[in-house]
DNA sequence: TCTTTAAACTAACAATTGTTAGTTTTAAAC
DNA sequence: GTTTAAAACTAACAATTGTTAGTTTAAAGA
């Protein structure tokens, strides 16, 4: 599971081949099929299990009573925690869940449009507030989310970073960054 | 060409045939070697294509005179320009260019990164002349080059958006957020 | 109208794909 | 030491892949 995520990072889910995997693992391509009982699960595991993550990291902080700013920064930890510790599935969301079939990928993009449309809630009430500088909501969203999206890549080139630095720098530029 | 970035950008290049490719322009598979002799042709010269456009607008804003912050803005009107012009086209740029076959893919690597750290040196200098908030370069530049490289996907969805008001909103979420 | 060239077609190829069937090995439980 | 179950193996399959060869059609110039 963990040599097929790395796999599927580097060379895309349709270019990996159960060979591949295989080989990456010791083994025979055919014994794979005592563990799992298909490539296509495979990555429905791998990406419906950080979805997961998300959605049950949005969970919790949406439980807890906070001001709007601070849920925002509790948002851009959580996804600095799922990079680090999920950084090869991570690397899958924004492009590989184009390769589910039905029914996982509606699944998934029921969990991803949910967490999309909270993330935005929260992002909202931060700027009605009046703690956000005025700016067009929608470019805000976007902007921190790729952002918090493309960080695995980075993250893979800074491996030794302390992880709440890293915290604390991604909330500073993202967030205080543009507060007034 | 542009069938096949289409495609290229929904399912990946990996995952797409010379048959879904030719059943989109009309006409057998077979008939596509009248017009280009591989595959792996058309993902080079996609990828090129805009690496050379960017390339090549890099040069044209280092060659003119004038402050680094401005600078800074005219690499963000390139992005958005090429965004809209080319929006199929650039959607590869940040994952397909990995089934690049040598010596392609070291020809769009060097543009690549040759790219990349002229951008950078164009955000250190405005750093230095004090006309951006003192925070982590690293994570500045990576910050920016995150939200320009998924343009591409929030600009789908608003393709109505006047070209210009979009520079605007990206230049102020982007640098003037964070200058001081 | 005839010739020529570009571009379409059909048919097929060799290689690779995910997966299955059937068999042998490994290793823990008794 | 035997039994049992998990997990490895070899061999093969049907389907799909990019691409080539050879042929027919379309269209433009003479």
């Amino acid at each position: 599971m963990l040599h097929a995520a790395g796999l599927f990072r580097k060379k895309g889910y349709a270019a990996t081949t159960m060979r591949d995997i295989a080989r990456e693992v010791g083994v025979e391509a055919a014994s794979l099929y005592n563990h799992i009982s298909s490539k296509q699960l495979i990555l429905k595991e791998l990406l419906l299990e950080i979805a997961q993550l998300f959605t049950e990291g949005m969970e919790a902080i949406k439980a807890e009573e906070m001001p709007s700013l601070k849920r925002m920064e509790a948002l851009i930890s959580l996804h600095v925690d799922i990079t680090v510790s999920h950084t090869d599935a991570i690397s899958l969301l924004p492009n590989e869940w184009v390769h589910l079939e039905e029914p996982a990928l509606k699944a998934y993009l029921k969990l991803r449009d949910a967490y999309e449309k909270e993330f935005r809630a929260v992002l909202d009430i931060a700027i009605k507030e009046g703690q956000l500088e005025k700016l067009d909501p929608d470019i805000a969203v976007f902007s921190i989310l790729s952002t918090l999206r493309w960080l695995y890549s980075w993250y893979s080139k800074y491996k030794d970073k302390d992880v709440e630095v890293l915290k604390m720098e991604l909330i500073q530029a993202l967030l205080y960054g543009i507060s007034r």
